[in-house]
DNA sequence: CGAGCTCAAATTGTTGACAGAATTTCGCTT
DNA sequence: AAGCGAAATTCTGTCAACAATTTGAGCTCG
């Protein structure tokens, strides 16, 4: 079973331009909604345009990007339902995920998390003001978490699609002047709770830290505008 | 439900090559593991390579088969750890499926869901044998509770992605003797706790639900053969 | 001045052909 | 006769060109 981990990448072109789009995506390079035209694409990557349409379907199986047939696909901009409605779907999945890793977790994978917490607590100290790169690490933190629960499929459902989701929106909405402590306090609490094994307490616990950073979003974009670009024909 | 409700049917060949091939390997006239080469679905289809190729990524997004560049694309065969696998995915995805369809559910859609037990129970007691088509009512069942959950995401997932896959392995595990009558219970319970609207109670009944299905599975396969085919480099 | 129509340009959908990798076949050696 | 290795065949990855649809600019007309 050669996992071909170290000597060579066979990698397709089809791969490549996944990865770098997909970046290009999420990073925010193409904002929500824009057009994404295959001729422009493809001068861009430097391939033609049958592997990039094969990167296409892919990035519209993430959810990154919505197409309809013969007018092309375009940055994915979720509305703020759209956006409620995938923090139910990580409520759901990390909850569990987080009860099978107080199971199946390695003791050096747990050393790890409480390394990273104490690096957030410092960062946190130095620069309160700006959350930013703590949403980055709090996504690090579940990141770890889904990769280390021991089922590979959610694994991979969390770390491929919806995580990259969940980096695009990061930017958008910063978090109100308490949350970053708070949430550093719920990550705490989650490590304990794997740390004794106790796989129903850090699911609740992982269900109320994702709900609470639902509640987050929901009062800062209370009145605020649906993001407007293409999205018709989501849900026909 | 054919989806484009009305007027013109803007489908591509793609489109087409998905739906079809989909069928073929859920419905096992194509058997997992077995290799897909290009040239002959190409023909079988009358389709050229290329939409064909971007159906396959799709379906390879939706886990029905697996890829590896050079080698080609083969028909999903999950090891009995990956069927195991899956019904945790669908626990909590489902969990929270059924809490949210306690809200949001409509009065139509509650009346559907008990004329279609009413039927199972019909169909229970004149042929207690065949489960065969029992376990296809247990997937309308749950199918209904996604479609009318108002998680547009959620049914998507669920609808688009797993339930075929369930229904590829339906097949394989008959339940075992007392097994549809109990099931039919628990749907009782779950679309009573609907009626009532509350969400937490039928969130816990449905996870219940279907930790007995995956025990059903994990005890019926204790010696089984791992479903052997071609999923090598499935997690590296 | 704006709404609607027409036609041209650009874009998507699809095809067939070529290059390189993987598999199979066949012959050779021991 | 069995195992190994090399050549041939098949298959995947990629590209450029053709067909069909959409977009948008310009024009006409109310």
């Amino acid at each position: 079973m050669a996992a071909n981990g170290s000597s060579i990448p066979p990698t397709t072109l089809s791969d490549q331009v996944l990865e770098t789009l997909q970046a290009a995506i999420v990073e925010g390079e193409l904002e929500p909604g824009q057009r994404l035209r295959e001729p422009d694409l493809s001068k861009r990557f430097g391939v033609s345009r049958g592997p990039l349409r094969e990167a296409l379907r892919r990035l519209e199986s993430r959810r990154l990007i919505t197409t309809a047939p013969n007018t092309g696909a375009r940055v994915v901009a979720l509305s703020k339902t759209q956006l409620l409605a995938l923090y139910d779907v990580r409520e759901a999945l990390e909850g569990m995920t987080c009860r099978l890793a107080a199971e199946n977790i390695s003791e050096e994978d747990l050393a790890g998390l409480s390394t990273l917490l104490d690096q957030h607590e410092t960062e946190l100290e130095r620069q309160d003001g700006r959350d930013y790169f703590r949403q980055e690490g709090d996504l690090d933190f579940h990141f770890r978490i889904a990769m280390a629960c021991g089922n590979s499929m959610l694994s991979t459902i969390l770390c491929t699609d919806h995580y990259q989701l969940m980096r695009l929106y990061r930017y958008k909405f910063s978090a109100s002047p308490g949350r970053p402590a708070r949430a550093l306090r719920e990550h705490r609490r989650i490590l304990e709770a794997l740390y004794e094994r106790d796989g129903e307490l850090a699911e609740i616990l992982m269900r109320r830290h994702i709900r609470h950073a639902r509640d987050n979003v929901a009062t800062l974009t209370e009145a605020d505008v649906e993001t407007p670009a293409a999205n018709a024909r989501n849900h026909p």
